[in-house]
RNA sequence: GCGGCCGUAGUCUAGCCUGGUCUAGGACAUCAGCCUGCCACGCUGACGACCCGGGUUCAAAUCCCGGCGGCCGCACCA
């Protein structure tokens, strides 16, 4: 083994392949890269792993989980803006093939500012180019006509090909899809908070990294909804002395990546992150981290700087974890969404989305409202007359009148408003509460890079021998169990105890093939945290000596208090001292 | 997608330059048997590979072309 030579990615990638954690899907084909198949042993890591997150956000937080389906039609992801937001515009060098991305050429030859060169569209950006006499960099050779490259797979729904759809890329859509329902089911109160766990589809030019990057992954996208009026946490009393290592958006506009470390509450007080749900469910994060056995030192929150954010994001921080090939990765982001997702869905589907909430009084004031003009109207949108109506009477009048000012005309979803369809007028009501589009604080996490942290970080090398050091509760096998030699009756002992364990819920394996010392290395490199070894003296006083992974150190025990004891330790409730009587070397 | 390097059993590798002696050698792992009284012991045996497709040639793991895949760099990563 060179291992001094080979990297914690490659020896990760080779022991996860040899030992069935996880590899390169359609091999037998050559293999396709973005597609990874996980084996039995990743397979239960990664069922762990979930089981983890349920356990903190559901069980412990009260979160909602939901399953829905992976492809949706084409309106979903026009809505969220994906379609518009989810591709780059690309051009190729004629002369040397080189293919660059279109608006940062324009923004660096043609001195173009980021949001110009944006709107632009593929006619605009040829112009552009060809105006300004933007060259390839490389090669100076002309390019070609700019294309999308657009990051979603697009499928078609059914035969016909023009009902078109999209494979999602991330899960959260359908959470907000889903939203008048759920809010139902969650009785209609806020906050409240929604899960779902799945694959989510991203058409990546180059997935090169494993785990770190596919093109079909698994997510974990939670949608907190809150009342912006009432953004306080009950949670943040419990969290607010975690402290969370920050590099802030200042910094890195310095040309810094300094980590301020500071407590939830100092991060909310200094204005570092704008929401308290926000700053707690980084902290529980980090927490979730620090589980699966990734030390605090090396994990930090990286906020994004405006360009870098999702165009639904108002304040995103970034998780990172230290891995040994690429130095910081994401493993998780922590968006605030606002009500941007809710309030497009409203808009292009037209249904509403907002909730209502009862003053503690009445209260009398005069407002301006939309008012819709059914006479113009009515000829106009005919059956659609009163849908759009009905919606523009809720619309924020600001907001319209300054699109008249703007544009000459308010676009509601695709009906095109002109200012004589409305009048903004002034009126005094009475409101017994408030319609309000609740705000959306997301953590989002990639699953599979949290198998990989997980795995690099339990990956540990004593005396020339691989360790998978687990945290216990999510090791993919809890016991082995082994006869020291098999014959004179050993094997069929260490069967019973076997039976015995399996039969009381552990996830127990058997091995009988070679020596002890084999077995205990072969157990230790699939990460199993205790081993079970039936010798002579079990025949005589049904004791059995336990074994601990990582430090190899022996206990002896009976085999009849052997399922109570380690129920309490895979509930991190017992150590390994207390499985037993240290045995005498 | 571009450029450089690369692709031989589950893993690591010999062979490739200089085509034939390759029925492709070794090590580790795996399986079966013996052995084994606590940390990858030993012995015997078994399983198992030239990335795919074309071409050149009497003859291709070896030379050429294309594809697929990998690593590194560029680009990309909402």
């Amino acid at each position: 083994m060179n291992s001094q030579t080979q990297d914690k990615f490659t020896l990760i990638n080779e022991l996860a392949r040899r030992r069935g954690f996880f590899w390169q899907s359609y091999e037998i084909y050559g293999g396709a890269s973005g597609f990874v198949t996980y084996g039995f042993l990743g397979t239960r890591l990664k069922q762990n792993i979930e089981k983890k997150l349920r356990d903190l956000f559901v069980n412990k937080l009260g979160i909602l989980e939901i399953e829905a389906p992976i492809i949706a039609p084409a309106k979903v992801f026009e809505a969220s803006g994906h379609v518009e937001h989810f591709k780059e515009p690309m051009v190729e060098c004629l002369k040397c093939g080189r293919r660059f991305r279109a608006d940062h050429l324009l923004k660096e030859k043609a001195r173009l500012s980021e949001t110009e060169v944006e709107k632009l569209t593929l006619e605009e950006l040829k112009n552009a180019i060809e105006r300004n006499d933007v060259r390839c960099p490389e090669c100076g050779g002309a390019f070609g006509e700019p294309k999308y490259f657009l990051t979603m797979f697009k499928t078609s729904i059914g035969p016909y090909s023009e009902a078109v759809g999209y494979g999602r890329p991330e899960a959260a859509q359908n959470i907000f899809v889903e939203f008048r329902r759920l809010y139902e089911n969650a009785r209609e109160k806020l906050p409240f908070g929604v899960m779902q766990i799945g694959h989510a589809l991203r058409n990546e030019i180059s997935p090169r990294q494993g785990l770190i990057r596919l093109r079909e992954f698994t997510i974990v996208d939670v949608e907190f909804f809150f009342d912006p009026e009432e953004p306080n946490c009950y949670l943040l009393k419990d969290l607010e002395n975690e402290t969370l290592r920050l590099v802030l958006a200042e910094s890195k506009l310095r040309g810094s990546e300094e980590i301020v470390e500071v407590t939830v509450k100092e991060a909310l007080e200094k204005g570092f992150i704008k929401v308290p749900w926000q700053a707690v469910f980084m902290a529980l994060a980090k927490k979730l981290l620090t589980e699966l056995g990734v030390p605090a030192e090396k994990q930090r929150f990286i906020e994004k700087l405006p360009w870098e954010r999702a165009h639904y994001s108002l304040q995103s921080f970034d998780q990172e974890v230290y891995v040994d090939r690429w130095g910081w990765v994401e493993v998780s982001g922590h968006a605030y969404r606002t009500d941007y997702d809710l309030k497009r869905h409203m808009q292009f589907s037209g249904v509403d989305t907002r909730v209502f909430k009862e003053y503690e009084k009445p209260v009398e004031i005069e407002k301006t409202v939309v008012k819709p003009l059914m006479a113009k109207l009515g000829p106009k949108f005919k059956g659609e007359t009163q849908k759009i109506a009905e919606i523009l009477a809720e619309m924020n009048p600001e907001e319209v009148e300054e699109s008249f000012k703007k544009k000459g005309y308010y676009m509601l979803g695709e009906h095109k408003i002109l200012p004589e369809y409305v009048e903004i007028v002034k009126c005094k009501v009475t409101e017994k509460g408030k319609h309000f589009i609740p705000h959306v604080v997301e953590p989002s996490f990639g699953l599979d890079r949290l198998v990989y942290v997980t795995l690099e970080y339990a990956y540990h090398v004593k005396d020339d021998r691989v360790i998978l050091s687990f945290p216990r509760d999510i090791a993919p096998i809890q016991v082995g169990v082994y006869p020291l030699v098999s014959k004179d009756g050993l094997p069929e002992k260490a069967m019973q105890v076997y039976k015995m364990l399996i039969d009381e819920g552990f996830i127990a394996e058997y091995d009988e093939a070679g020596s002890i010392g084999r077995r205990y290395a072969r157990a230790d490199e699939a990460g199993i945290p205790l081993g079970i070894t039936i010798d002579y003296e079990t025949l005589k006083d049904d004791t059995v000596t336990i074994r601990d992974r990582d430090t190899w150190r022996q206990v002896r025990n009976k085999i009849a208090v052997l399922p109570e004891l380690l129920h309490k330790y895979f509930r991190n409730k017992i150590d390994f001292e207390d499985l037993g009587e240290p045995l005498k070397e």
